[in-house]
DNA sequence: TTGTATGCGTTATCAC
DNA sequence: GTGATAACGCATACAA
């Protein structure tokens, strides 16, 4: 409730002055310093951030969100709906989003006239190129949906956890001890699926002992450089009895109509991660049990929300790790 | 983007008089009115909320929040996090947030002096005065968790679709092919109960009609006056084949443990609604098996929220539903 | 080293 | 009917 007026009254000093202990602009005696500072304190002063956000427009910030195509991959269609929503909010703070697609195992060309006072990317390789040229600008980053160590913060999946949830579906579907595949296209070197796989295998060891998950029924495409469809058809021919089916990687769910029509399994559950509209259509249809969503449009705002208020206000993220929700959908609440 | 100055400023009149037509405050001629709101269509014009909230301080809103001791229903705990949460936000608009505790099956007592420019409440008997007291004062009102046609909007959960989840929860864990038993407090005549109920029957009978709910199985307290463990107890009795237990009512969980202690099914599968801290203990012990929620601090903080912009800004609320996300929580994403 | 003045977009209160 | 202006709380450029 206090404001930066009444603690320059109550220390005898300008409100200039307090603004400069407060931003750390120098120019400030010792003295003087000490006593704004420790009635900041005792008043309990907070700067009014919708006040402030008048101030800040003059600064016309700018900030580029990095993304993958959706055409490519659908799960980042949710992240750009949620990435246009918060520049929509920031348009009344006089911010800038600039959207930018990049594409699967391409590097991404930065423009020479590309500017920025704050980005957000996924730590993909293809966008390494912008990654050095942040640094080299000293220019904020924000990590999203595969992390990375360096940057302001981290928002996305816990991919491990993610892994475990689905160990846990896999036992309330099967009551503890059905018999479970795992197929993907890709494998363990890349690191959701990594961290997923890793996930399951210590959730079901941990909690379910009876249930079963042979070595011989995890099938990545990589091994052996067939497609995910003939894989999948190997898979059933090798596993007839499998209860479930855990497709790990976005974009395996399409596998999900071969599964269908080479079981003889018509028990035969299947878990998938993420919630595109395909996948909503394949679970109306009955081709897909339950998937495991991982917030799309919070990992598209929140990034941008951390920059904003870093620029902004020269706050820094609480945590270096914004982990989102996972959440369970079934037909009935997808 | 553009500000109430250049509208004044293309329409060549002061900003009052824009003002005083975006305001429909009268004294403006009819000539220069439609002029000035011919341009605020062009221009598309955007009042600037960050700005606006500055000027809102000075009206001093005062919000009334009704809602049910937690020691009573621990789900309003969740509720109440997210109304102080928000409350602190308002803090910084001058807004005044007072939270009023009602306790189950007793009158609310309205004290003289209670004054509020805004009400949020749930619709239940004991707060009947207050609903009569805002109506009589013409003070608007928000309702949340349990429906009401009267009011702004409603935030809270659409119970059918809440049985409908238990319904497709009580299928994935059966093979679509379980026998199930529903276990009460209460009956019918409580909304969310027998909205429940019948999302649940109408979700069977539509799409899982190998799964079977004996009427025999749909236990009541108030049926005979017994206790909710006495219930459970005879439940297990005439039914031990029953392989899930939708417990239907906050705090119903309370009965878990005695029907673990009863059953001689080791599988046997308990659903319950929302996640309290008890409940969480719960999962943890085994005791349930899964439970839905739906978003209790969402319920705390929307209401305020749509009061505000509407006490404020003056928007009514887009909506009059508000449905809360309907979440599946199981051990690993609790 | 410190204080003052101006602007951000809107509202509300004057005076004309 | 209309226009000018203070105020909201903060940031900042500039003056002292």
């Amino acid at each position: 409730m206090a404001t930066i007026k009444e603690i320059a009254e109550k220390a005898g000093v300008s409100i200039g002055t307090v603004d400069r202990v407060l931003h750390d602009r120098g120019r400030v005696s010792e003295e003087t310093r000490q006593r704004v500072l420790q009635l900041v304190q005792e008043m309990g002063y907070q700067p009014n951030t919708a006040v402030r956000a008048l101030a800040i427009r003059r600064k016309g910030l700018k900030l580029a969100f990095f993304t993958v195509d959706p055409a490519e991959h659908p799960f980042f269609a949710g992240v750009l709906a949620g990435v246009r929503k918060k520049a929509e909010e920031l348009a009344q703070y006089n911010v800038e989003v600039n959207i930018h697609i990049c594409h699967a195992s391409e590097m991404f060309n930065i423009s020479p006239d590309l500017q920025a006072d704050g980005i957000a990317l996924l730590h993909t390789p293809g966008l390494q190129p912008v990654q050095e040229w942040a640094v080299s600008q000293d220019i904020p980053v924000v990590y999203y949906n595969i992390p990375c160590e360096d940057g302001l913060a981290y928002v996305g999946c816990d991919y491990e956890q993610s892994g475990r949830i689905a160990a846990g579906l896999c036992a309330l579907m099967t009551r503890g001890r059905g018999r479970v595949g795992i197929l993907s296209e890709g494998d363990e070197r890349i690191l959701s699926c990594r961290d997923r796989v890793r996930g399951f295998r210590k959730e079901l060891g941990a909690n379910y002992t009876d249930m079963h998950l042979d070595e011989s029924a995890v099938f990545y495409t990589s091994d052996t450089e067939t497609s995910l469809d003939t894989l999948a058809v190997q898979m059933l021919s090798a596993h007839p009895d499998l209860d479930v089916i855990y497709l790990i990687n976005p974009g395996d769910y399409r596998v999900c109509r071969t599964i269908r029509e080479h079981t003889k399994n018509p028990d035969l559950r299947i878990i998938t991660n993420d919630l595109t509209d395909t996948q909503r259509r394949y679970m109306q249809e009955g081709l897909i049990t339950a998937t495991i969503c991982q917030e799309p449009e919070r990992q598209g705002a929140l990034p941008l929300e951390i920059l904003f208020q870093y620029l902004a206000n020269g706050l820094l993220p609480e945590k270096r790790n914004y982990p989102t929700d996972l959440s369970i959908h079934i037909l009935q609440n997808m």
